[in-house]
DNA sequence: CTTGGCACTCGAAACGCGTGAGTGCCAATG
DNA sequence: CATTGGCACTCACGCGTTTCGAGTGCCAAG
């Protein structure tokens, strides 16, 4: 009974701290929520919550806040998941199933979601550690200047330029062009080291130079460190709340200009399945200490191959959001499936 | 002199606005700049100034503020240009020159671009209609599902997914694919409609269906629509201005968020040489009626091929920002015409 | 353990007031 | 006729004071 009220209490916090965005009071608590019990009560358990850390107040004799701990163990022990409302789901299939290309899944996604929760969306890109490539092509821009595409079979596409040593003549690159697709088309991104390592031997010396600087060039664009893109929207959200904590909207902002940032909250993604919840200071960044992070994976067949979330102030309402990150990742992966 | 004293107070008024923020009175005028007259005098004139709309106070007895047509004096007759420092330029060059394809070429550019006017920074790709085809590829991920990747000659890469009517034979896809090499390589993108139009006739009946579908992709890839791409960077600054304008920054995210909008902020550029502003009410958007847009286009060789600039507010400092948006747009297209 | 009562705290809003920057107007001046 | 000093006027801003009330902690009684 005892700690099953505190609960209760801590919860009815939280959620009228999320709609208001106002400290709350015992008195206020019980005429909004029907627990059985006088604001005295309410007092003492209130007292007990700030002891343990749960709650706090901006000052004396104001009412309580959450701490991130509270909403810590809302999110944990609280929250019931709360199923996205009919309209919600049809928009997400109607407005995800029109996408002609990955890009524009990418796109429409970031959107869909900064829009059902209102807050900033972040989308990364299908892994290419995880994909395989579908084909090379190897074209000139000028005699001393290539232009290298990769094609996965998640239906992104890769291109880097490059800059040979030397002109080049259109038989070599020919020879190359082909040898390259022979090696690569179908394989797995992990493989692509071993795949190119008897190319270089095949070829004159003279051609060498030319070749070393391709080949360096393929294994840089299917390198980890190339799987850094990441699609924000609806930063203007974040202006949404202007009066409420205005001065953390600057860091916030630079933090999301950096797609290291982005990898960085995105990236340490705890559970494969399910959603995946930072918040306040736990999350990694600095600049963001009064926001949270909610991510999700979403799969290609039964792979996880990347995540997309949202990023907003601690006062959110997390079950809500919670629920519109897990189905837009859930109906990203059957997306994905049907290509 | 009458009228050469006039435009000196009014330059000298949007200088102290755009460095203080704040209403600036007659007195402070004569101490700040050396004008060898009384305050009166200043009074008289700042008196004929408000009455030609140049400047306006935001209320009784305040000092004067620049309105929109004042800027627009000040832009056009008043301020000289002002160069940048030798630091800026080496900046400028050091760093785009580390940019290895086009993609790095934009993301660099307007980053450069943000952090040296600490302001927000739009940079259009390079226009498709101006540019050429230097090779197309057509490469299947499933039986029914092809990639079309179409490789311009500013070395940026369209793509696009396009499902077939049904299954697609190797050999048929390899013809087809060839027939659109032949027609399109090195054509202008204007040129490419008449460039497919025999293609079809080429293919036996039961290969129609796709052979339509592929072509549909190629000209709507090539359509004009798909110049849509402008990338944004240092929003953050936005929030800089947290007191002086804070109403406006929802407005102008939200603005910012759609590409539409950005193009239309870009699209209408003046003059093909030189920067062109826009200031205040003047610029076509909802929402940005305190910001102005100063734009440059960049080229390739001699032909304009996009243009890029920044959104700041209307009190900004437009020579230096002017002159900033200039040498970018300038180096952009060095960068450009080497490749 | 719960509850009503009570004294206490302290931020937010309301009020009043003086200050000063800035203005417009006017008469005097070169 | 432009310039200038003088002057009365206005009004936002800052500051101290006051009031108000929501909210608290504590305590004693049920």
């Amino acid at each position: 009974m005892l700690e099953e009220r505190r609960l209760a209490v801590l919860r009815a916090i939280v959620e009228d701290y999320v709609s208001t965005h106002e400290p709350v009071g015992s008195k206020a608590l019980v005429e909004r929520h029907n627990l059985g019990v006088s604001p005295a009560t309410i007092r003492n358990d209130m007292a007990a919550l700030e002891d343990e850390g749960f709650i706090a107040q901006p000052h004396t004799s104001a009412g309580r806040v959450p701490t991130d701990l509270g909403y810590r163990l809302f999110v944990d022990r609280l929250s019931g998941v709360k199923p996205l409302s009919a309209p919600e789901r049809r928009a997400i299939h109607q407005f995800l199933d029109e996408a002609v290309d990955l890009d524009d899944v990418m796109s429409r996604t970031v959107r869909l979601l900064a829009q059902i929760t209102r807050q900033v969306a972040l989308v990364q890109y299908p892994s290419l550690t995880r994909s395989s490539i579908r084909h090379v092509e190897l074209v000139s821009l000028s005699t001393t200047r290539l232009i290298l595409v990769i094609i996965v079979d998640t239906g992104r596409v890769e291109q880097r330029m490059i800059d040979c040593p030397g002109p080049v003549s259109d038989a070599t690159l020919a020879d190359l062009r082909s040898r390259l697709i022979v090696a690569l088309a179908g394989k797995p991104f992990a493989d692509v080291a071993d795949a190119v390592a008897g190319i270089e031997d095949a070829f004159p010396a003279d051609d060498r130079p030319l070749v070393r600087t391709v080949l360096a060039a393929v294994l840089e664009s299917t390198a980890e460190r190339h799987d850094e893109r990441v699609v924000l929207g609806g930063t203007a959200h974040l202006a949404r709340y202007g009066e409420a904590f205005p001065i953390a909207i600057q860091p916030v902002l630079e933090a999301l200009e950096e797609q290291v940032v982005l990898l960085r909250l995105l990236g340490e993604a705890g559970h494969p399945q399910g959603v995946t919840v930072r918040i306040g200071h736990e999350n990694p960044v600095e600049g963001l200490e009064a926001t949270s992070v909610i991510t999700a994976q979403y799969a290609r067949g039964e792979q996880p191959v990347a995540s997309l979330g949202v990023v907003g102030p601690t006062h959110m309402d997390y079950p809500g959001t919670m629920a519109a990150v897990h189905a837009v990742a859930r109906y990203v992966s059957r997306i994905l499936d049907e290509q």
